[in-house]
DNA sequence: GTCTAATCGAGACGGTACGTCTCGTCTTCAC
DNA sequence: GTGAAGACGAGACGTACCGTCTCGATTAGAC
């Protein structure tokens, strides 16, 4: 994901395996250090690589930090567990795992931070973070409705800011319960949390029925 | 709440003012520059005192920046809007107004991206913002429990568990969708919010209580 | 003066354009930039050649620079004047003009301080720069024997090092004059210069015939 | 010699002992590595002193070198051999012998062909090398002619001008002995050298009386 | 009315990391 | 095989802050 020039034929060509260095590096040092300790002369030091061509290849250290966190969530797939709450339940439980590893929290939580000074940052985690991981509420819902959990949606643009509502809630809680309050999201908490969040939206639907 | 040296009787006594300037120091700091570009020299020469004097009563920049962002949250307060829906859209509203401003939303995440590797900056922010706040949740519920919206809570336990929940899911969300989702928390979305959670606190009451 | 390898047959024949095209963009590079500023990249991107090229051709900057400055002196020749002083004193106004010029009179200092640690480069730049222009001694020393103004020298070994007093004293004092006192080598302090020198000269060859 | 704010009372006072290891780990860095490979960074470490510490007080590496270079002609001193030849003799042979260190060859030149490009840098060297040692000329003068082997002079504007002469003369050439023509300015050649000089100076002295 | 001790400002100190620059080499494609 | 292009590992640049220290100058309570 690092920025290339758009159309340069001759030259050396960069590196590939240097990026997978370079973001692999950046984990741990994120592990190690942390976001604000970590810097951007030893990762390329840990990575076996020059400064230069880590800078050749992104701005700054936020940059580089979302890349390395953003493929940590790539490994989140729908788990089927025969129904909605039970799916649910599972991507919540592995949203959480992911949160309770080091590199992900501190990692996605200092780019969160910079980031509400920095509009092209904020981008760049929506993009690659936020709008990929969707996809998992648009498998479940898809799902739910194969199943008859759910209706289909007849209002695309209701459908939508749902959805939006669901992962502001879902993402917005688990990582309050995990970084703020401190308290593991475990399974028992998962299980309150869903039971909570179905019945509010399955009331809400009704009631928008019936208005 | 700077560090205080226990027993010091003689001497020339810590300025009272100079702690309110070097916090708010620190709060038009972190408006223009940001947490990460936040230097205390800086703050010191904005609150015209020496460095000394700074760090004399506060260990660090994350020490600092959490005491300056906690005073902004006493500004919550929980109006009485009629009804308990009303309250706490009226509550989230206030929430989603200081997450608005830019030293709240960027002070806060970096401290608390901080905290995830150190656990007495987690307690500090615990204390001072979130179990300081809790208060709201608990008031909301005394008012509505008077208005005889809301039953009398028989389980202590599962009461604080409750609370603790629904902390998780208002802070969570509404951080999420101003800070990471990018999308104001204005009155349609708290209005779709509340009752999506109220409906989910509701049924889920009641399945407790079937079960 | 760029060393090539001794037999190469085929292949592409090196371009003797860049050979000239890279000494004139060093001296243009010396003229603006300076010795210690002038980096091999920029000398190439001024001749229009790739790094590559230039480093095939020279071994360092040292070298390119003695080469680059050696051509300027090749411009110097000994005017007849009709006397040996006139003759003198145009030779070495010429030497002050070049010695005027920054191009020349930076890179021949620096390579002059380089060359104190680098036998090599004080053999290229005797070579290249001194010995080159002792011819103008010899050819004065001739040429004045010729009107009848010296007599002709019995002592070989002896005439060899008065031609390296001369040079020594020269050289030595019009640099010194330009460069450290920083004062003009103009045709008063020339013919002042000259006067003291061909007399001194005198005087001593007097004395060596008494001895 | 480093520069200080003219008139700052308070504050920490600067390390008078950092100012002495700072020139004389200049001058082994000079003596190992020479000008163009000295780096501030490698000074400041032998000096055991921080990098700050150095660029607070020199503004860059030539006016430290050039500082650390003029201590070393500080040794000088005019002998009293008898004579004024004999003197001229004694104090050329101690300047041969500074010009045989490398610190002082290396770094002397290094900075006379900077200052080619810098006036800062020339004055400099005006003021702390040359000008300062021009005393070694007027202390030779004063003694010659209290022994009677110099008439007093009646021009002061002359007086000068020979003076500035006589020091072009003499460092130009002995410069140029040692570090172009690479020989050893040794006794013989000194010898050589100094009555070709005060032949000259005297034979011009009846020249200008005759006029 | 001292004495005394902690405060205050100012700023130098030894460090560390910054992001940029240039080095000289290497790798690719085009002629 | 040469040349242009440009990536590469290496390392110095001069700057900015770090958190500590050393100063002289205030302060205010204790004596």
């Amino acid at each position: 994901m690092p920025s290339r020039s758009p159309a340069s034929r001759t030259g050396r060509p960069r590196s590939a395996a240097a990026d997978a260095a370079i973001l692999a590096a950046t984990r741990a040092a994120l592990v190690e250090l942390g976001w604000s300790k970590l810097t951007l002369g030893d990762v390329a030091a840990r990575a076996g690589v020059a400064k230069t061509t880590l800078y050749r290849r992104w701005a700054g250290k936020n940059e580089l930090v979302v890349d390395a966190v953003a493929e940590l969530f790539d490994e989140l797939e729908l788990p089927d567990r025969g129904s909605l709450a039970a799916d649910i339940e599972g991507v919540v439980l592995q949203f959480a795992a992911i949160l309770a590893r080091p590199e992900a929290r501190n990692g996605l939580m200092a780019v969160v931070a910079e980031s509400t000074r920095d509009d092209a940052l904020r981008d760049r985690i929506r993009t690659l973070v936020v709008e990929r991981q969707k996809r998992l509420v648009l498998q479940g819902r898809a799902r739910a409705q194969r199943r008859g959990e759910l209706p289909e949606e007849p209002d695309p643009e209701e459908a939508a800011r749902t959805v939006d509502l669901i992962f502001d809630v879902v993402a917005g809680a688990v990582v309050h319960r995990a970084l703020v309050s401190g308290e593991p999201a475990d399974e028992m908490w998962v299980r309150g949390f869903t039971r909570v969040l179905l019945l509010g939206l399955a009331g809400a639907a009704e009631d928008s029925v019936d208005v």
